[in-house]
RNA sequence: CGGGGUGUGGCGCAGUUGGUAGCGCGCUACGUUCGGGACGUAGAGGCCGCGAGUUCGAGUCUCGCCACUCCGACCA
């Protein structure tokens, strides 16, 4: 399906796709709203779960594993929790196969029918937190800090690669505390976890926050969310971070003795990110000529091409290009010395351009003479000629360079994209265009659910850093004493 | 789940009033090239999404199904 590359604002949604798919990310599978994540697309994913995991270690958190199949009763003990998912569930109900009677193929064996379903996990709270009633008896058991690396699957009526698709890849934080305030702490920090990931790995900025009432997660008392802003104007939620209060608790009855001898409730957490984060990255970035990464997370970071005409030529280039490869990688960079011989030196530029590669070095007979080598940067798209000599170390603060010139291109493209309004007219107008619209809220689900009918504009999030400013409900006219950010979304 | 679109070599597509499948890219071999997606010559590669039906004959017509995709609805 992969058609050319076209401008950015053409169309937006075919372009993403067509840039997923040609820069070697990912591809639809036969297999209804499933992905297959190709390995260029895996390597980046790789770099976000190794920088991630590092810093969940980094804030006492240890890795777990547990079941991909939730019986359905599991599902069912948290009312808000199984409504919530109630309507995506992949369901399993048979576990045996047999000889088709009429010869062809195979068929379910009616006779293998489950007693009880089960369902493939949507997201683990309630397999997790059945297995901590057993871990749980007393505060000394407390926290419990988790985290699972996983697939899930939510059967979603519409898919869209990295974005939404029906089975996912993540990573799914569960907490258990002996107090409301240390597991709040712990949702906070999470989320400012996230944040700092999305601004300092992925070069993206984004807006820390808590969903209203109705944009909840299914089960949780409050959700923090990370929001950032996409090229074409609409917003993407990047990483959810949930207070869970005691309602998992006390749905699987998961109890502890405190310290003065009494049965408590535990506090519970869950927090999450997903590929979807590779859809962010990439929407968030490119261009026309493809993927533009992060040198942070850019599986490659540095490529070397030679210019050259003959074996002999080739071989003098090869030997200095090998040589500056070394000098990079005794810096801890990543990179490749592209020879090959079947495709010319443009066609590589093209391609690694498609494939986001932060830094191109290109070393020719001109460049052999005066000891020089093109440097050519990836976000820029500028090329300039640099002495061989120290390059390795010009290129490492080139790298840092790019990684902050990258997020300071998104920061500016998000400021010239957030307006705030004051009247519900202005508003409307507003979020025609695109971008983050920040605006005065009475509050109340039905004016949320109003201005969701009439603009197709969501609540964002209530901007945690937002100035604390009174005002007057856009539609109502109702007091409000600080702006909520809306906008339409992924 | 509703509305539109598309399924034909690996990828992108063409295929007239039904007559036994073609183009570009890629791939293989050889040669010439090489500072921004090279060119020539010769090759290889197709249950035309699946299943019924109409017909002497179906990529093409009819019916059913499936998948993908876009727009809605839905979406921690």
């Amino acid at each position: 399906m992969a058609k050319e590359v076209t401008n950015i604002s053409d169309n937006y949604a075919q372009w993403y796709n067509d840039l997923v798919v040609k820069a070697g990310l990912a591809e639809n599978s036969a297999v209804r709203g499933c992905m297959v994540i190709k390995p260029y697309g895996y390597a980046i994913w790789e770099k976000i779960q190794a920088a991630l995991d590092k810093m969940f270690k980094d804030t006492g958190h240890v890795n777990a594993y547990f079941p991909l199949f939730i019986p359905k009763s599991f599902l069912s003990r948290e009312a808000e929790h199984v409504e919530g998912f109630a309507k995506e569930c992949a369901v399993v109900t048979h576990h045996r196969l047999m000889s088709s009677p009429d010869g062809k193929g195979v068929v379910v064996d009616p006779q293998a029918k489950l007693e009880e379903e089960l369902i493939v996990r949507p997201t683990s709270e309630t397999i997790i937190w059945s297995t901590y009633k057993n871990w749980i008896q007393s505060y000394r058991d407390l926290p419990i800090l988790v985290n699972q690396w996983a697939n899930v699957v939510r059967w979603e009526m519409r898919t869209r690669l990295f974005l939404r698709t029906a089975e996912f890849l993540w990573q799914e934080g569960h907490t258990a505390h002996a107090t409301r305030e240390e597991a709040i702490e712990e949702t906070e920090k999470m989320i400012g976890v996230y944040a700092d990931f999305a601004e300092n790995f992925l070069a993206l900025p984004v807006l820390v926050g808590k969903k209203t009432a109705s944009e909840r997660f299914a089960g949780a008392e409050d959700t923090y969310c990370i929001e950032a802003l996409m090229q074409d104007g609409k917003a993407l939620q990047a990483g959810t971070s949930h207070f869970l209060g005691q309602n998992f608790a006390k749905a699987f009855d998961v109890q502890y003795v405190s310290k003065e001898g009494k049965q408590e409730y535990v506090w519970a957490t869950s927090w999450g990110v997903s590929t979807r984060l590779m859809g962010a990255l990439i929407m968030a970035h490119s261009d026309n000529s493809g993927l533009v990464l992060p040198p942070k997370l850019a599986p490659l970071q540095v490529v070397i091409v030679p210019i050259y005409k003959g074996a002999e030529e080739l071989t003098a280039i090869s030997v200095r290009a090998n040589e500056i490869k070394r000098q990079l990688e005794a810096l801890g960079i990543t990179a490749k010395y592209d020879d090959r011989d079947n495709v010319r030196s443009g066609f590589k530029f093209a391609e690694y351009e498609l494939k986001g590669v932060p830094v191109r070095l290109a070393i020719g007979p001109r460049d052999m003479q005066n000891g020089t080598v093109e440097v050519a940067r990836r976000d820029t798209l500028q090329k300039q000629l640099l002495p061989q000599e120290n390059i390795a170390s010009c290129v490492a603060s080139l790298l840092n360079e790019i990684q902050e010139n990258i997020f300071v291109k998104a920061k500016t493209f998000r400021a010239e994209n957030t307006f705030e309004v004051n009247t519900y007219d202005e508003f409307k107008q507003q979020i025609e265009k695109g971008g983050f619209v920040v605006a005065h809220w009475d509050g109340t689900p039905e004016t949320e659910e109003k201005i969701k009918e009439e603009t197709k504009a969501t609540i964002r999030c209530i901007p945690r850093d937002g100035k604390q400013e009174a005002g007057r409900c856009i539609v109502t006219g109702k007091p409000s004493a600080q702006r909520v950010v809306f906008a339409r979304s992924y």
